[in-house]
RNA sequence: GCCCAGGUGGUGGAAUUGGUAGACACGUUGGACUUAAAAUCCAAUGGCCAUUGCGGCCGUGCGGGUUCAAGUCCCGCCCUGGGUACCA
């Protein structure tokens, strides 16, 4: 029979469907493995070759760990909310819904395919109300939850209020935004609302005005990690900063174990190194400055700044509020009320974008306020400029000019005073940034090192009771409100316009049907046109939805326990399965769903419900695959294409050609004529009879004309040769450009691994003698590398092994039963659909899924002789066969008498001979 | 600017711990089979020189260094990709 790969996979895809051959179970007395994917989001266009490269990846894994004896959980499913889905229903009315179901449909359509060996009876679909029920269950427990900094514990806020009408807040050391301190009675003469207003300030989920990113063009708040250089990452609108009421998960009150945590992961440094950066611990100084003459309600005003560099407080010359800054027209005195007022307006109502691209023009303005500098006493002016951002420390610094070089620029830019506190660099050139150098100018700190005199001066500001050290982190809340249809609803209703949380019973609260997927007139979020958008009892439901990773932050753990009603996950299977094993996706989720998951999983694993603090033990970063665009250059002003080396004697354009059109860079002509209407009467100036393209490696895009498709190959090729050569392509965590001809090198191989089984006239057949020892330390060299190759995730070298291994059994035109069962069983899991037939074929009954992973035995790899190389003065010179049991004197004597030594040697005596057993002999001339 | 990866034939890549640089493929060239094509098989294939044969020199971004030996380690530089960007 013909390698029919066709029918061979169709076969066995329906027979692992149908005997749910990678159903895994809850209950087993096999170790476990956890093999997770990131679940995609099911777009319009459907899978590219690109797409698929992690799964495959992680399905090899999968099927690895089984044939090694482990019960592996290797599930699938869809992050189903999402904007493209909802801006299509915009323009066309359709209901998300109904385009997300399609688009699932075919993706799985797409995925069954390849053959992955998910166990689909655990699909999660987000926005299925079955799933997201428990989205907005776990919003309900942040909602319920204060973060305890004594203990670094979430807790109750039932505990908190029992606290506050015990003893106030004096002795809680919380994360929250209140600052204030009240004792008991003053708690308990509050009215509802004033308590509700205080909790909210600790809850873990809380609502506030923050200032958010605005974008108009999708009509939402973004959270920071979906803004990129001003820009909104999906779209690229323009995003600008708009004080709103949103809600918002105080990930920051986490941000301490985040950091931790990351040095007992298996991850890549880059990927560590993101996630550190994005959280951005800094260690440093909370200062207090006084307002000179500046009383608010008969207090004193004073000015909180965070500064990593408290040693050079007494080269602080003058003070920055943030435009934003709750004091910034406060302390401003009325001559010069109207010009901050002016500035405050105008930074304001300046892009993120303008903002980001006038980094280097300095403005600011002068409130006519002064501060005293608690180092020295001194009077120092405050001004108001907007390279001080409200959201990082306390949106207000004490500007150094001669150790910053920020405040350097603006203090020569108004002409305020520099005052050099370290020594070292030429400050009327530039500021001297550098940490290094003795203290002058600086009073008792004076002749210090920096080093020293930073914890020497934070001792001093704790002593005057005008500060502390403290650490500040760079991480931001995460906003979690979005003004758009297409998502979560929160499970909040308002009374009194005090937000409460529904009733865990009413859970899911499920999305409601709206007339458009717009804002209102009024310019409410599209949940607003809902009838009957209220509580039975009558009281309104947030109208707000939640944003795009809210369903993934736990999807993981559902996976666990699908189907279960009653509970998240029930805690005997999370016992079980416990965290993801291994984790394989795109290193874009680094600042978003990588850091909100483990947020949510340590949220859950303080309530008790996750057994481990980390939700994602090892991870691995699939690189991109790209295109390999194809161009044809057209003569200026003419419809005349001259093929590539002939093009640079003409003026021309370069256009974008469907790859599809184009063989191994020759233009079919024909196709190319017909490809589109202004082309019918093209004409060409040919090399050697032939057009040949340009071509390019660009991101894969349907607007490049250079998109693959998985379907496609498989037509031609198989899914077994696809997944072999996405693989072969290269390191697996690379990006690379995918190369349509090379695919065919891997169809070779596997048809000349089908034909090992069969004779010349297509017939299987396969001998029941013996194996010789040839044959045999083939197929141990196999195992060996195969294993070692599949646990540092290195498939593409694995790939190379295979090719090797039958290039050499065919040579020995070696049909042996003994051999090929185990060949069969090693490459099941690249290429399982051959490896299924032919395992059958072969007279087993049972799946090859289960079968048992061949044992390497080192026996078979033993050689009598080592092939030397022999080096004269480290350069090859020959090779010598030895007997390897030689010693190092015997192989010095029979190396400097071989007859190709004398050359090298010629007549000198050699200086050293270097003998590296079983590696390498070198003679020093 | 700062942080992190990386730079090897015409192409994708291999070299796992400092030990034969270029495995395995693609492509190219030549050949076998065939009426022909496809498929398959064989041979050559880093560059330069030599070629009747043996062979020789150079070569892993560039310049230095350590070592018997460097793609691999160290120092300096260049380039590419990613992250981040007034983070006090």
């Amino acid at each position: 029979m013909e390698y029919n790969f066709r029918e061979i996979e169709k076969k066995w895809q329906s027979f692992w469907k149908e005997n749910k051959t990678f159903k895994a179970e809850n209950k087993s007395d096999k170790p476990k493995y956890y093999v997770l994917d990131m679940f995609p989001y099911p777009s319009g266009a459907g899978l590219h070759v690109g797409h698929p490269l992690g799964y495959i990846a992680s399905d090899i894994f999968s099927r690895y760990k089984r044939l090694q004896g482990f019960n592996v959980l290797h599930p699938m499913g869809f992050d189903a909310y999402g904007l493209p889905a909802e801006q299509y229903a915009i323009q066309t009315g359709t209901h998300p819904a109904v385009t997300t179901k399609k688009n699932i449909e075919r993706y799985k359509q797409q995925l069954s395919k390849i053959g992955f060996s998910f166990d689909w009876d655990r699909q999660v679909i987000t926005s299925d109300p079955a799933y997201y029920k428990w989205t907005q269950w776990t919003f309900i427990q942040l909602f319920k939850h204060w973060y305890n900094n004594k203990i670094e514990k979430a807790e109750p806020i039932s505990d908190l209020i029992k606290e506050f009408e015990t003893s106030g807040n004096k002795n809680i050391d919380a994360a929250t935004s209140y600052k204030d301190i009240f004792s008991a009675g003053q708690w308990k003469s509050m009215t509802e609302k004033q308590q509700q207003k205080i909790l909210m300030e600790y809850r873990l989920a809380y609502l506030s005005d923050t200032m958010v990113n605005w974008c108009p063009g999708l009509g939402t708040v973004l959270a920071n990690d979906e803004v990129k250089e001003g820009v909104s990452i999906r779209g690229g609108y323009a995003v600008e900063r708009k004080l709103m009421r949103q809600w918002s998960l105080r990930i920051t009150a986490y941000a301490k174990r985040l950091l931790e945590g990351l040095d007992n992961l298996e991850w890549s440094d880059s990927l560590k190194e993101i996630q550190r950066n994005w959280i951005g611990r800094s260690q440093g100084a909370m200062v207090k400055f006084e307002v000179k003459n500046c009383f608010i309600s008969d207090e004193k005003v004073f000015i909180d700044v965070f500064t990593t560099r408290a040693d050079t407080l007494f080269g602080s010359t003058f003070m920055v509020l943030a435009p934003e800054h709750e004091l910034a027209e406060k302390i401003t005195t009325p001559e010069q009320k109207s010009k901050v007022e002016e500035y405050i307006s105008w930074a304001k109502n300046r892009s993120e974008r303008e903002r980001l691209t006038e980094v280097k023009k300095i403005s600011g303005v002068f409130t006519g306020a002064s501060g005293i500098n608690p180092a020295n006493g001194k009077e120092i002016p405050i001004w108001i400029a907007d390279y001080v951002l409200s959201g990082y420390g306390t949106g207000a610094i004490m500007a150094v000019p001669a150790h910053d070089s920020r405040d350097y620029a603006f203090a020569k830019h108004f002409n305020i005073p520099i005052i050099q506190v370290v020594s070292g660099g030429d400050i009327s050139e530039e500021s001297y940034d550098a940490k290094q150098g003795k203290m002058i100018n600086s009073g008792f700190l004076n002749g210090l090192d920096v080093k020293e005199a930073i914890p020497a001066m934070i001792k001093k500001i704790e002593e005057m009771k005008i500060g502390y050290g403290t650490i500040n982190y760079r991480l931001r809340d995460a906003i979690f409100s979005r003004q758009r249809y297409w998502g979560e609803p929160f499970p909040i209703y308002y009374k009194d316009d005090m937000p409460y949380t529904l009733d865990e019973k009413e859970l899911p609260l499920e999305l409601p049907e709206v007339d458009a997927y717009l804002p209102t007139e009024k310019g409410e979020p599209p949940l607003a046109r809902a009838k009957e958008w209220k509580t039975k009892q009558g009281y309104p439901l947030e109208c707000n939805t939640m944003p795009g990773f809210a369903g993934s932050c736990g999807y993981y753990l559902r996976y666990m326990d699908p189907q279960n009603n009653e509970e998240y996950f029930s805690k005997q299977a999370n016992e079980y399965w416990k965290n993801v094993d291994l984790y394989i996706g795109g290193i874009e989720h680094a600042t978003g769903h990588l850091i909100y998951s483990r947020f949510w999983n340590k949220f859950l694993f303080d309530l008790g419900l996750t057994s481990k603090d980390e939700p994602f033990k090892k991870l691995i970063n699939q690189g991109m695959i790209q295109g390999r665009s194809n161009f044809v250059y057209r003569i200026k002003g003419t419809n005349t294409f001259v093929s590539f080396n002939l093009k640079d004697k003409y003026e021309y354009t370069p256009i974008h050609v469907d790859v599809n059109i184009v063989d191994n860079d020759i233009l079919n002509i024909d196709l190319f004529k017909s490809w589109r209407p202004e082309f019918a009467d093209a004409e060409f100036i040919f090399e050697d009879g032939k057009y040949i393209c340009g071509s390019e490696v660009e991101k894969m895009s349907k607007s490049l004309y250079n998109v693959q498709n998985p379907d496609d190959l498989i037509e031609k090729y198989g899914a077994d040769t696809l997944r072999m050569y996405e693989m072969f392509l290269g390191p697996l965590t690379d990006s690379k450009p995918w190369d349509t001809h090379g695919i065919e090198g891997v169809f070779r191989f596997i048809k000349k691994f089908w034909r090992l089984f069969h004779n010349s006239n297509n017939d299987f057949e396969i001998s029941d003698e013996k194996p010789n020892n040839k044959e045999l330390k083939i197929l141990h060299k196999t195992i060996k590398k195969i294993k070692e190759d599949v646990e540092r995730f290195s498939f593409n070298t694995a790939v190379s092994s295979f090719m090797i291994c039958v290039n050499e059994l065919s040579e020995l035109k070696c049909n042996k039963r003994e051999i090929l069962n185990e060949l069969t069983i090693l490459i099941s899991s690249y290429a399982p659909h051959i490896a299924e037939e032919l395992w059958h074929k072969m007279g087993h009954d049972e799946s090859i899924a289960y079968a048992k992973f061949p044992v390497l035995n080192e026996e078979y790899l033993k050689e009598n002789t080592v092939v030397y190389p022999v080096s004269f003065n480290g350069k090859m010179r020959f090779k010598v066969e030895l007997d390897v049991n030689m010693s190092k004197e015997e192989i010095e004597k029979t190396v400097l008498n071989h007859e190709n030594s004398q050359r090298w040697i010629s007549g000198k005596t050699p200086k050293k001979v270097i003998i590296v057993p079983k590696k390498i002999i070198n003679i020093v001339i």
